[in-house]
DNA sequence: ATAACAAATGAATGATTGTTCATGTATATT
DNA sequence: AATATACATGAACAATCATTCATTTGTTAT
């Protein structure tokens, strides 16, 4: 496995760069629902409770998450349904949880 | 799926960012080897050459990554060879490789 | 000893970015 | 029309961080 190519990598440390902020990971986390394969919609307002950010600082980072087209957005009334682009990013979240929690095991 | 506690999140966050620099991708990339399951080691000079990073970077970031526990090293006369520590890394970029590549295919 | 090579370190800097505060826009309700 | 709710936006600030340059430490060879 040689190193890919400046573009690739490029595009590499981009995604990484996005999913490497606990608001945002939270935001993920939310938009990830309970059960298995459904694709889960919220609110805004129900994203703002459940990770417990302020309103403005998540409607920040939706747009930074949206612009990398993790997610998606639907209006709808007063409501801005945001969901998941891409199921990549439930993989990411795995892998990553996986390391930090075996991580700990070793201590 | 809930959102993880703070610390787990924390964890998260903190090894993302490791990961999220172009440098240490490439870094981390020189480390896993042609071949499926054996543990590559590789000198200072070695991952140098093969990153095009300054020396002085590459020195930084082989720190970097060694304080995360994503590397460790083994000194043996003048050089000092690197390997990666845990098999989570390439998961990660694997998965992270797959994202970027599919993303191109759509457009 | 001294020269040459391998790697680490420390300071300095320029750029990026997460967060807050304040405000703006759009939609619904009375 | 006025008010309330939902969300977005822009400026501003502090903090972090990748990179470079110069120097230093450790090791081998002459």
């Amino acid at each position: 496995m040689s190193i890919p190519s400046y573009e690739i990598i490029d595009k590499m440390e981009n995604m990484l760069n996005i999913a490497s902020d606990s608001t945002r990971i939270k935001i993920l986390y939310s938009l990830l629902g309970e059960n298995e394969e459904e694709n889960i919609e919220k609110t805004v307002s129900e994203i703002v409770e459940e990770t417990s950010a302020s309103q403005s600082l998540a409607s920040h980072q939706l747009k930074v998450l949206k612009d990398a087209r993790l997610i998606k957005s639907r209006k709808q009334g007063k409501n801005v349904f945001y969901s998941l682009c891409d199921r990549h990013v439930k993989l990411l979240l795995e892998v990553v949880y996986e390391h930090v929690v075996e991580e700990d095991e070793d201590e």
